[in-house]
RNA sequence: GCGGCCGUGGCGGAACUGGUAGACGCGCCAGCCUUAGGAGCUGGUGGGGCAACCCGUGGGGGUUCGAGUCCCUCCGGCCGCACCA
């Protein structure tokens, strides 16, 4: 038995996790072999943004919950790549520069390095060898070469649309980030609408696949649920509407069975159609509401506080069912990024065109008379009823009448069948300085010029002012010797882009770089592309459910349509963990209840944390921190300590049968959990075996063979701990080395059961009784217990029931 | 308003496809050990009752031999979306 240990009778985390740190990185332990590995498992997590706080508890976390998979996975014989990289890119970055002014080429790497710091103190199985960071030239090289395919492949277009101002990041910002009306990253500052020139990447052309493909994907249901209502597809029609003049009238409907109750129609101020429509008499009063409308942020535009409002244009068009003439109205309530801008108002049948029509004292007409007669009148939306005013339509169910009436319309040419999705494209340009700058260059006579991808990458130009100005032109157009390029076609002078491209960019396509770190000829390895990809297991949190996850889906599928990859889906499994919460509030900074990971790994060590925070809570749910709850999980690894300590070589004997039964049922049941990431009930099963082992034998010394599985099911828990354990248990390669214990289904069986007795569903006694008992056999020795007697004598058995090994109920 | 998740002891939380509610841990109580203990060990710990028993999973109703689990309804909390036609 060596003795030779972390030279300590008692457990003293500092110790063991320093010397096992620098063991892992002396036999690179954690170093996947990219090239040679037999079963290739990818276990992602969610790479940092490195911000200057540093890491709190809620990455630390997710990265560990992570990291007991990969390990998991690891120790049942998989090939484990566990990368890690930074997000360093962005407006967040970049504010916070500017906050505390210095240059963020400055700050970022100082924040990393910190974040490394605290990285390796959590026992993490990360590669560092595959490091990535997004402001690295020979990665964002390789961003740039992304923005340039999809560019080719016209999944990058430059057009003028209203767009997400913040006056407080001065920039635009991706509808993603504004939270309702709010800029993300300022909550008191309203989003402004703007009308500019940006790069969008027509994410909406892949809305139907991105909907689609969730039906393959092992994905935390919470997570798809987001993804599907982000994407938000409506099937419907567009009709047409025309005027007497012969202009046609677009609009989306998910009701064309309500047609004929459309008695007025809307366009959004910034319809393109609106000039056309207006009339002379009624230009200055159109002219006004349109100005104060463009004039309005989002939020005042917003729902419910504010009153309907809107103006008449003074024209009329047909409706194409009932052939009656409608006004044309226009107002903000219609969104000009939804559908066509315009919509066919129904208001017996839609509660906002209704408030409208009573505003102004437009028709209300009922067209659905509702198939509960507590319903009936206008005001009626739901789809249970049959259709009334219109025409020979009449008493058609709704759900039917939706295709009869498209059908009708369609050979009139006035409709077609129309599926809507609420996403929309792409919104990548930022007016920014901190982010990799878009690879175009524009030229007078060329026009729009792609950078040749020889000249890649576009390099971000040293800039000490780097503040952005209201002019909302990027910073970039200040540097002049970089602004003005040679036309790569004609050569003339021309001039480069001046935007950089969104964040959201660089993350959606790191985890396609992380094997391939070694390569400067290529972004992703072919070779090595297919034998890691697409990624096995992703874990992370569940605010990327649409901003990353989707992007990430996206720009897989273009590099897959445009062959550059063989797989189309990017992550086959992800899991949404919870969130970690202190004194059942979320933790922020403004409410002070920030928990910082780092006194807590000094005070208790990295395993002990990491073991607290999996069993706080279950893990795909988070828990409320307490540290009072810590010292518990410190208590287990010292008894643990204890009886690794007082080990006797050798097996199991007979005063260990049920500390060797419970053992089996210990690795099934936590191999299960692992599984599942029950983190919490995995280790509590941990515990009860470890209570087992200290109740057996009058706390003998313990054989090691009882202990050897209990270290390595401790592994992916509390990885230094369990390195410790398996070393001083006899064992001098690392127990990552080691397999997983198999259980023995004959030895995890009880000998005894307890099978309980019921009287009418109430428990009336328990017999102790060998596993197989037949129902016979059960009820006859319910019957012979006192406990029972007394509630079954003198009455009529009617029913028994059994559950074998379980119970029976007797009804009398 | 729509969509999702959730509501269990003093606390965090267990409970597989309906089948012993409260595993495991924190805290608390008692005892042992100790000069001492915010250390360790042993036992106890949902509520009521001396007991037999009775009551208990947010409230109310239902299905079932049997409901924390399924259905209806109401209340409360968290997250996402939010004038999406």
């Amino acid at each position: 038995m060596p003795v030779e240990r972390a030279g300590i009778e008692t457990y003293d985390p500092q110790t063991v996790e320093r010397k096992w740190w620098e063991r892992w990185g002396e036999r690179r332990t954690n170093a996947a072999d990219l090239h040679g590995a037999g079963r290739p498992y990818f276990n992602l997590m969610m790479y940092p943004y490195p911000s200057a706080e540093g890491l709190h508890v809620g990455n630390v976390f997710a990265f560990v919950g992570a990291d007991v998979h990969g390990r998991f996975r690891r120790l049942q014989g998989w090939s484990v790549f566990e990368p890690i990289g930074f997000d360093a890119f962005g407006i967040h970055s970049e504010n916070y520069a500017l906050k505390v002014n210095t240059h963020p080429a400055e700050l970022i790497p100082q924040n990393i390095a910190r974040f490394k710091e605290q990285l390796k103190r959590c026992g993490l199985m990360l590669d560092w060898d595959h490091e990535v960071q997004t402001i690295d030239p020979r990665y964002y090289k390789w961003t740039q070469w992304i923005f340039l395919k999809l560019y080719e492949a016209g999944l990058a277009v430059r057009k003028k649309a209203p767009v997400n101002w913040c006056p407080e990041c001065k920039t635009v910002l991706a509808n993603e980030q504004v939270i309702s009306g709010m800029c993300e990253r300022h909550p008191d500052t309203a989003v402004e609408l703007r009308f500019l020139e940006q790069w969008f990447f027509k994410i909406t052309d892949y809305a139907q696949r991105l909907l689609a493909n969730h039906d393959r994907l092992d994905w935390s249901e919470s997570t798809r649920t987001m993804q599907v209502n982000w994407i938000g597809r409506s099937e419907g029609a567009e009709l047409v509407f025309e005027t007497p003049t012969g202009v046609s009238l677009r609009v989306f409907t998910t009701r064309p069975d309500t047609v004929f109750g459309a008695t007025y129609m809307v366009l959004a101020p910034e319809h393109p159609q609106v000039d056309e429509f207006t009339t002379s008499e009624q230009r200055g009063a159109v002219n006004e509401y349109r100005s104060q409308a463009a004039a309005m942020d989002l939020v005042s535009r917003r729902v419910g506080e504010k009153e309907k409002t809107g103006v008449f244009t003074g024209s009329y068009a047909r409706n194409p069912a009932s052939g009656e003439s409608v006004p044309i109205w226009i107002a903000d309530y219609v969104l000009m990024e939804y559908g066509t801008g315009a919509i066919m108002a129904v208001p017996g049948h839609d509660e906002r065109d209704l408030e409208f029509a009573r505003k102004y004292e437009l028709e209300v007409r009922q067209v659905v008379r509702p198939d509960d007669p507590e319903e009936e009148g206008i005001g009626y939306t739901g789809w249970d009823g049959t259709l009334m005013n219109s025409g020979q339509f009449d008493g058609m169910p709704c759900a039917e009448a939706v295709p009869a009436i498209t059908t009708w319309l369609e050979g009139q040419d006035a409709g077609v069948r129309q599926v809507q999705y609420r996403l929309h494209d792409w919104c990548i340009s930022r007016q920014r300085y901190w982010g990799p700058p878009i690879p175009i260059i524009y030229c007078d006579e060329c026009g729009t010029v792609p950078v040749p991808e020889q000249d890649l990458p576009v390099l971000l130009p040293p800039l000490e002012d780097f503040r952005p100005d209201e002019s909302g032109v990027s910073p970039l157009a200040r540097v002049e010797d970089w602004y003005r390029v040679p036309c790569p076609k004609c050569g003339e002078t021309a001039h480069r882009e001046t935007d950089v491209s969104d964040t959201f960019l660089d993350s959606a396509w790191y985890f396609l770089r992380y094997p391939s770190t070694e390569f400067d000829d290529r972004p992703f390895d072919k070779g090595l592309t297919n034998k890691w990809l697409p990624v096995d297991s992703y874990i992370g949190g569940n605010e990327h459910a649409v901003l990353h996850l989707m992007y990430a889906r996206f720009i897989t599928m273009a590099l897959h349509d445009l062959g550059h990859l063989e797989f189309e889906e990017p992550f086959t499994r992800f899991r949404a963990h919870g969130t970690i919460v202190k004194d059942g509030a979320k933790m922020s900074k403004s409410r002070g209840n920030v928990v910082i990971p780092d006194e807590y790994i000094a005070k208790w060590g990295a395993d002990t944390f990491r073991m607290y925070l999996m069993f706080l809570g279950p893990y795909q749910e988070g828990g409320d921190f307490r540290e009072e709850g810590i010292s518990g999980i410190r208590r287990f690894l010292d008894k643990v300590w204890g009886l690794v300590a007082a080990a006797t070589p050798g097996e199991a004997g007979g005063a260990y049968g049920d500390a060797l039964r419970k053992l089996h049922q210990t690795i099934r049941g936590v191999g299960n959990d692992l599984e599942e990431l029950r983190y919490n009930t995995a280790i509590s099963k941990l515990m009860e075996y470890v209570n087992v082992l200290r109740a057996s034998d009058d706390g003998a010394p313990v054989p090691a063979a009882l202990l050897e599985p209990l270290a390595i099911m401790l592994g992916p828990l509390a990885p230094y701990f369990a390195e410790e354990s398996w070393e001083q248990l006899g064992h001098d390669a690392s127990v990552f080395d080691a397999a997983w214990p198999q259980y023995d289904e004959q030895l995890a069986q009880e000998e005894q059961i307890e099978l309980v007795v019921q009287v009418n569903g109430k428990v009336r006694g328990r017999l102790k009784v060998a596993p197989g008992l037949s129902q016979d056999e059960a009820v006859e020795r319910a019957l012979a217990e006192e406990s029972v007697k007394r509630f079954v004598e003198g009455k009529d058995l009617r029913k028994t029931i059994h559950v074998p090994d379980r119970l029976v109920n007797l009804v009398v």
